[in-house]
DNA sequence: CGTTAGTTTGAGGCAGATCAACTTTGGTGG
DNA sequence: CCACCAAAGTTGATCTGCCTCAAACTAACG
């Protein structure tokens, strides 16, 4: 939860509903205001120019979304789309700063996050050159499910957040489900045991 | 410059003079304040079970350090180390709190620092799988080189930043020589044209 | 001027990306 | 309810960037 009372304080502020895939915003255009999210899931991807994703973090229900460029006063340095069909309500600029200003501790609140976020990617980064392709996909979906169980995560969505391919998340979940640690039902699969995956990922 | 009139707000502090190599703090550790950087530079790294280093972060003089950590009250999830001789001071909580109390916008301009440092971070992550080593390398050793034109850093240091060996930056650099982009002198080189080398970067 | 931390250069190997062909899933509309 | 089909997943074969290992060289500092 990144906004206290956010109901009571947006009454005036409308919501807008976005089906699977659309776009919220995209690379390079400028913020003016944050949005937050009713409900719904939304990805932060970024593209490179030959074509390579990265899934850089995902927001579901009670999220902020685009607050980061917002208060380093930058231009999005990714794009974000929705995961599933999901309702968001954006925040003006000129509504956000009178909420800031009567609500000191939110910013405290902002900012706990972004840090968070900030450990998080970089532990993300270093995984890319300390850790195999097996180990970070088998953090992937630990990270993926536990945070959104009701999720069918795709291999590419697996692949992009972990950085890798979908033909070597396909490779790893198939040695996982061999040896007991996940079971595939249809494209998607349960955990059977975190301990023991975590425990998997760091041996890779 | 993270903190505004820092001398005058914490003219009770001492600072601490620290040789090249020490530590600051150590990945674990649970923070109980920040420090500040009179002067020197100090390096983030993360270092992995199989010995592999991650240089995260540089900061100098009037940065602050640890800040991250303190905010989200989660432990260092990395060291920070002297690059150079260094002098740093401690912030308690305390005082700290007692600062920002006073300071209401220098909390906003903490979370600009932690917005854009987390948008720096989650494209250098990005880079780690849709550039090549060549190209990291050479982003890397223009920032570096733009912000810290003073220090000479090793091949190990631009390695350990762009994610690669020392090995495979020696041979980028010895590229960038004959291709006339970088002149060498002694362990150090000088950049002569910093749109060349970007360019270069992307075709890599 | 000795020492050591840092650099250079070459050779070889491999994790995992890439390419390709095929199969399965599950939603859609007739 | 079934037939269809696009999207997602599987599987195997190949290929390569750059990491790893090794051995010699050199800058820079006390």
């Amino acid at each position: 939860m990144n906004i206290d009372n956010f109901d009571s304080f947006f009454p005036h502020l409308t919501s807008r509903n976005l089906k699977k895939g659309s776009f919220i915003y995209e690379e390079g255009q400028g913020p003016s205001g944050i949005y937050y999210i009713n409900h719904g899931l939304v990805g932060l991807y970024h593209l490179a120019e030959n074509g390579k994703e990265t899934f850089l973090r995902v927001f579901g229900k009670n999220n902020l979304l685009g607050h980061r460029s917002y208060f380093c006063k930058e231009k999005y340095h990714a794009s974000s789309q929705a995961i599933t069909n999901a309702e968001i309500t954006f925040i003006p600029q000129e509504d956000l700063e009178i909420y800031l200003g009567q609500n000191p501790n939110s910013l405290r609140q902002i900012l706990a996050q972004v840090a968070s976020d900030l450990g998080r990617s970089e532990l993300r980064m270093s995984g890319r050159h300390d850790k195999s392709a097996g180990g970070r996909i088998i953090e992937s979906i630990v990270f993926l499910k536990l945070h959104y169980p009701d999720q069918l995560w795709t291999r590419k969505q697996i692949a992009d957040y972990s950085g890798s391919t979908f033909e070597t998340v396909t490779r790893v979940l198939n040695k996982l489900e061999k040896d007991g640690d996940i079971i595939k039902n249809g494209r998607d699969f349960s955990i059977i045991s975190v301990e023991s995956l975590l425990e998997k990922a760091g041996q890779y």
